[in-house]
DNA sequence: TGCCCAGGTATCTTTTTGGGTACTATGGCA
DNA sequence: TGCCATAGTACCCAAAAAGATACCTGGGCA
């Protein structure tokens, strides 16, 4: 596995794969390469997330070093997200994702896939 | 729903997401980037993929039409996989991943995780 | 007194994913 | 005759992810 890691130089593709995979985690990065957010910011944004998932996949984010967490003292909390300096890094990979997800909708592939999201309900 | 989706243009997000994700699939992108491959080639690849696993996440990729499965009538079988025109239009998107992995690699973060990957038993 | 707010935890259940093993087809070769 | 190769399926069980629900904090306000 080594000697193949290297050969094909996968180890980077695993990587980006493991901190990228998670159901929610590309659009919460999205949603933060525009602004820092609040917990319920983020959370209005997702409407079919829970707060467990949130939590989670915030927490894993953080923890692998892309967004940040402040945490204001006060009653009752305010939790601010953002982007580090490493998570800034992704966000023209997210503009290409972006990108090709819109030319791949306008090309007719995957339209039911996004009606399915769409139109179900608040 | 529909008018979130709309104003936040999350749609192609989620579509990209959607294709993305699964446990193999970037990697089986990336390696279908270079040539078509047989079955048994990405499999060799992919030490820890089963074939049940290989076999749905092939599947799935050729049903959002990302790549194409050519089965040639021989005895024993031979079938190729590679990607379609929808599917090259991912590579650039690969090699950002690539690129941004291999930094974040070099930086430091993520090194123990890419170490258990590497390390694991053949 | 009791309820609200935001941003969580804790616990339980259900669903989805993934792994293991066995089985298939068919022509060629020993 | 029996065995090999490749690319699968079918079936069952274990593990992980996700969902539902209840609970916590502590200051402000009715």
């Amino acid at each position: 596995m080594k000697e193949k890691c290297l050969k094909y130089d996968i180890c980077p593709m695993i990587l980006v794969q493991n901190i990228v995979s998670g159901k929610w985690k590309i659009l919460i990065l999205w949603y933060l390469s525009y602004n820092t957010l609040r917990f319920n910011d983020i959370k209005k944004r997702l409407p079919y997330v829970t707060q467990k998932m949130l939590t989670q996949q915030l927490r894993s984010l953080e923890k692998d070093n892309l967004i940040f967490r402040k945490v204001y003292p006060v009653v009752p909390p305010k939790v601010e997200y953002g982007l580090t300096e490493v998570g800034k890094k992704i966000i023209p990979i997210l503009e290409m994702m972006h990108g090709f997800g819109a030319e791949y909708l306008e090309q007719g592939h995957g339209k039911e896939k996004c009606a399915e999201i769409v139109n179900s309900p608040d």
